[in-house]
DNA sequence: TTAGGGTTAG
């Protein structure tokens, strides 16, 4: 009943699923684990000879697609002739990902072909879903026969199709053959001219395999091009040296790149902040952390979470409570999330640092970030065991402990009033708040 | 539809 729930709010006017629905969806009706739920629904439909329309079809789709079920999309897709329904390209598209994904090309394939039984014809997501599929499973013969088989039917490739072949090609190790498909692009240019992402993705590869000659090679080639790095091209770089130990060339290319313009200081350090930590030089990352707030390089959300993790862990909670406030001046906090916020105050309640929790506190109850469950449990139990009467005095004086569960339960109760739950009826409010909560 | 750092809300 809850998948037919869906299905119907799904097919309301004016409105749509977000991905983010789909998610919650999958993980509220426990779909990996319950596949047969597809058959259960459709079966419904035939027997009480439900209205059923493509786009019913579409959304049971989609909840497969969350779930990565391949062989229940396609099972849904061929139990749609019963209904008199015929299946569209996005439909096809989205079974013929799942199969890629599985490394199951056979059956890929077969789709491929099989759209032309119902009059339809693979577009350029399909050829690039395909292509990617074949040189990820190492078919690199048959990604280029798609490339010439495309044309053939007058799809013209472009640079997404190119830089997916490009990529293969690359990670399959036919360097020469790559460079060749490289200067094919870049002459040819036009529709299949290489952009951004094709560069960068040339880079990742030599980056992954420590040939970073190489890959400043190609920081060359695609500036001479005309074509400016980004963000990722820039991180992917900075990741590379890193691993390499090369902290140093590291700090050189963001001299590059920052001088280039097209890449700012906060991002390019807040990536160097990020591998730093990621490969255990916290000490250097913090000291490059407090240069950036010292010089006014606003650090990025990520630098920020890491850099306050890795002092909590490093049992420096304080120092960590200090740089929140310091990053929360400069206006940077909005993207930390609520594990850290809970890491934060555990410690500070932890190490009875009263004044310092009680603020924490206070600045989660102003920004609506909750504590997790698991965090509560350890600030009541360190309570219970230290009876630090300061402490309980500020949390309590910041509000309720938890307003989360306060507030979700008035929740609750207004929301069944609504629903014509009386509020007095113990049990059946009892029953109410438990799927309540659940939902 | 191609590369891709962690999280939030819905």
């Amino acid at each position: 009943m809850g998948i037919r729930f869906f299905v119907w709010a799904g097919l309301q006017s004016s409105y749509r699923h977000s991905s983010f629905m789909y998610d919650r969806a999958c993980e509220l009706f426990k779909i990996t684990r319950n596949p047969s739920v597809f058959n259960d629904v459709i079966e419904a439909y035939r027997k009480e000879g439900c209205i059923v329309s493509v786009r019913t079809m579409k959304v049971l789709l989609n909840l497969c697609e969350k779930a990565g079920l391949a062989d229940e999309a396609l099972w849904v897709l061929r139990r749609m002739p019963e209904f008199n329904l015929r299946a569209d390209s996005v439909m096809y598209n989205v079974i013929i990902r799942l199969f890629c994904d599985k490394g199951d090309m056979v059956m890929a394939d077969n789709l491929m072909k099989d759209m032309g039984l119902i009059d339809l014809y693979p577009n350029m997501i399909t050829y690039v879903l395909m292509i990617k599929g074949f040189c990820n499973v190492g078919r690199l013969d048959d990604a280029c026969g798609l490339l010439m088989a495309m044309r053939r039917h007058g799809c013209t490739p472009n640079s997404v199709v190119y830089s997916v072949l490009l990529d293969g090609v690359y990670r399959l190790g036919s360097t020469e053959r790559a460079l060749g498909l490289l200067d094919e692009m870049e002459k040819d240019g036009g529709d299949c001219s290489p952009n951004v992402v094709t560069y960068t993705s040339v880079i990742q590869v030599f980056c992954e395999k420590g040939m970073m000659i190489e890959a400043l090679g190609i920081l060359d080639r695609m500036e001479a091009y005309g074509c400016a790095p980004n963000r990722v091209t820039v991180s992917t770089l900075i990741k590379g040296f890193c691993a390499e130990g090369k902290v140093e060339e590291a700090y050189m290319l963001i001299d590059r790149v920052v001088a280039g313009g097209s890449v700012s200081s906060g991002e390019c350090y807040s990536s160097l902040v990020v591998e730093l930590i990621r490969i255990k030089r916290p000490k250097e990352a913090e000291k490059l952390f407090r240069e950036m707030l010292a010089n006014g390089v606003k650090p990025d959300g990520l630098a920020c979470s890491l850099m306050i993790k890795e002092l909590c862990l490093e049992g420096h909670v304080l120092d960590g409570f200090f740089l929140y406030e310091k990053i929360e001046k400069i206006g940077c906090l909005s993207s930390i999330d609520s594990d850290i916020h809970s890491m934060l105050l555990v410690g500070l309640c932890q190490e009875s640092h009263s004044a310092e929790a009680a603020k924490l506190a206070g600045f989660m109850l102003g920004k609506r970030i909750r504590l997790k469950a698991s965090s509560f449990d350890k600030i009541v139990e360190h309570l219970k065991k230290s009876g630090d009467e300061d402490l309980v005095k500020h949390l309590t004086r910041i509000g309720r402990m938890c307003p989360i569960t306060y507030s979700s339960l008035e929740r609750a109760v207004s929301r069944a009033a609504f629903f014509g739950v009386n509020p007095d009826d113990k049990i059946l409010l009892d029953k109410f708040l438990k799927i309540s909560a659940a939902i």
